[in-house]
DNA sequence: CTGTTAGCGCATTCAC
DNA sequence: GTGAATGCGCTAACAG
């Protein structure tokens, strides 16, 4: 009863076994309507009968530009990421799409390796947020004659379209928010300085802090990718004799790994330590105090990313893109002022 | 210099730049030692300079049985699958093939558009953790003589091939732990019973339950499969006359639910309440205090699925499987014996 | 070792 | 409307 290597029947079969040919058969099965009815009724039942289902590697690859696109992310962990992968399916969906998922896993090589099979399957478009070390691909994909939308971790210097949110700003504010209610030694907690959004927040805090002529007390942690790494590195920066009084984590990956570290070096939030992240996630719902948090508009940048794939797939948009949309400051109950300051703000060495 | 629609070079155009034929480069590039040095040599300065790449949509279409193998997963959102997804990419690559990504996003519609779309693809294998309403797919699968592996929502009386942990014991297990700490009232948290580990673990509770005299306090809550759905019926469950002592979570999902209803009612664990949580996920590490769980072994499951597909590819494998891997409970801090019983022990109803 | 040939399954002219 | 013919780009089988 379990035939296993019946290969599935082919548009030829059902043709011959509507009586019609395989071209006719073909505008049937894709919808066209200039077949007559009675032999489209009879083309469908045979479909029908036989199991029969559409090659669609046959189908892509005589219509050289498939319905899909290439979605490069670098971190299933991220919600951020996963957040985005979901409104992009969705969004391509309503346009026909589909959406080819491709895991970086924020490795470089394999990211290139992900990006040269999806360019292989002749993908209509490619979103891409890039891992630490991107590089040639972006020329690969240029020579693929391939529209290209880079997002998130990017930034107006790049030469393709990208879409991101202004890091610089929302660090900033982020920053005066923290230095606002009293904070003088805040660390600021980037996985990497080689990525830009990354680079961009430090600055934007960096810069804050400068303003506040408190150069002195920059502090950029570059404390790793995965939530292990920024456990140890945060871990480390928390036993200083100078403690800082308030975190700045840089993303949600490394706003839980701070958390880890906050618990192991047992320090409550926000008596001890205040704690402001970039980004939310799910989880942090449920802690307690809740996060004061930079959140990003993932709706409209998802949607915002979909409207200029869909812009560049039909031809509709020649200039260079370089959306940079708003995260907000969502002050909840983990950034307080400082317990007791070390030193007097007057003191601070201008 | 930005040249837009050229198309990519062919084999062919390789081959003649290189002054062989198709079939010489084709066997140059797909690593056929078959071939002079000397030819391959020019083949590949060839490929190189004219930027070829290989388009495999043709190439998988002339090979008939690519090497991928189609993952579909219910939820990107759930940790465990996220990291099954990990996993099996790895193993995968480790023998040459690829992992095919699919989100079913918990709706049996898009499951099975999914599933056929994959399926179109031609691919070698099929993994798959089905969502509720999982259907007709396995007639498809099978009808298309493609392996199939299915995991984590199953049973052993499912026809195919399965990989899951034996749920019923772990809950069996973990509501004896509760039962040993005092606990009466005990609710049992399940997404829907119409999945069937979700099932058999509320069935593991009941019993447990049971054969401690307890049949009157089986409590089986059908929260429903999102954490805000979750979050508002366990609420719901909490602001009963006869609250429960202790919550058990049938997934880490539920168990994000059961904490943002936990926080709203103001419950502190353990103290007003004991949590333990089926299924752990990073963001669990962080909270206070750390949580009873029962940890499911991900990289057993990861590395049995793919171990069991790969003897399926090589038709090294014609017996169905049932395999079930153990659970183990991790006690930690978030059960405890009940406040005050509200009733002596003895008072409860045979 | 190498070149030639014949399709993989389908969509799409283009005559009728 | 419809069917016959033509490749999409590639691999595999075969003859040299």
């Amino acid at each position: 009863m379990n035939v296993p290597n019946r290969s599935l029947p082919t548009l030829r079969e059902v043709a011959e076994a509507a009586g019609v040919s395989v071209g006719t058969a073909s505008k049937v099965l894709s919808g066209s309507s200039d077949v007559s009815a009675h032999r489209a009724q009879s083309v469908r039942e045979a479909a029908q009968r036989l199991g029969y289902r559409r090659n669609s590697l046959a189908a892509d690859l005589r219509r050289s530009r498939p319905k899909s696109i290439g979605f490069v992310l670098p971190d299933l962990t991220n919600a951020f990421f996963v957040d985005l992968a979901r409104l992009l399916e969705n969004e391509a969906l309503k346009n026909g799409y589909r959406l080819i998922l491709a895991h970086a896993d924020e490795d470089p090589e394999r990211e290139l390796e992900r990006i040269r099979f999806v360019l292989s399957r002749q993908i209509a478009g490619m979103i891409v947020i890039p891992c630490r070390g991107f590089g040639q691909a972006t020329n690969e994909i240029r020579a693929a004659g391939v529209p290209l939308v880079m997002a998130d971790r990017v930034d107006e210097t790049f030469p393709e379209h990208t879409i991101t949110i202004d890091s610089y700003r929302a660090a900033y504010e982020g920053t005066q928010h923290l230095l606002a209610l009293g904070h003088r030694r805040i660390a600021f907690l980037a996985n990497t300085l080689e990525l830009v959004n990354s680079k961009a927040r430090a600055d934007g805090y960096a810069d804050a802090m400068r303003e506040a002529d408190l150069s002195q007390e920059v502090d950029v942690v570059r404390c790793g990718m995965t939530a292990e790494e920024i456990h140890v590195t945060t871990l480390r920066a928390l036993h200083r004799s100078r403690r800082p009084t308030a975190l700045f984590a840089g993303g949600n990956v490394t706003t839980l790994g701070a958390l880890r570290a906050m618990r192991d070096a047992d320090l409550r939030i926000p008596e001890d330590l205040s704690l402001l992240s970039f980004d939310d996630a799910p989880w942090m719902s449920v802690l307690r105090p809740c996060l004061t948090t930079i959140r990003q508009p993932v709706e409209d940048i998802g949607h915002s990313i979909w409207q200029l794939m869909w812009a560049l797939i039909n031809d509709e948009q020649r200039d260079t893109v370089h959306l940079k949309l708003k995260a907000e400051l969502q002050v909840r109950e983990s950034t307080a002022p400082p317990a007791h300051s070390s030193a007097p703000p007057g003191s601070t060495v201008v």
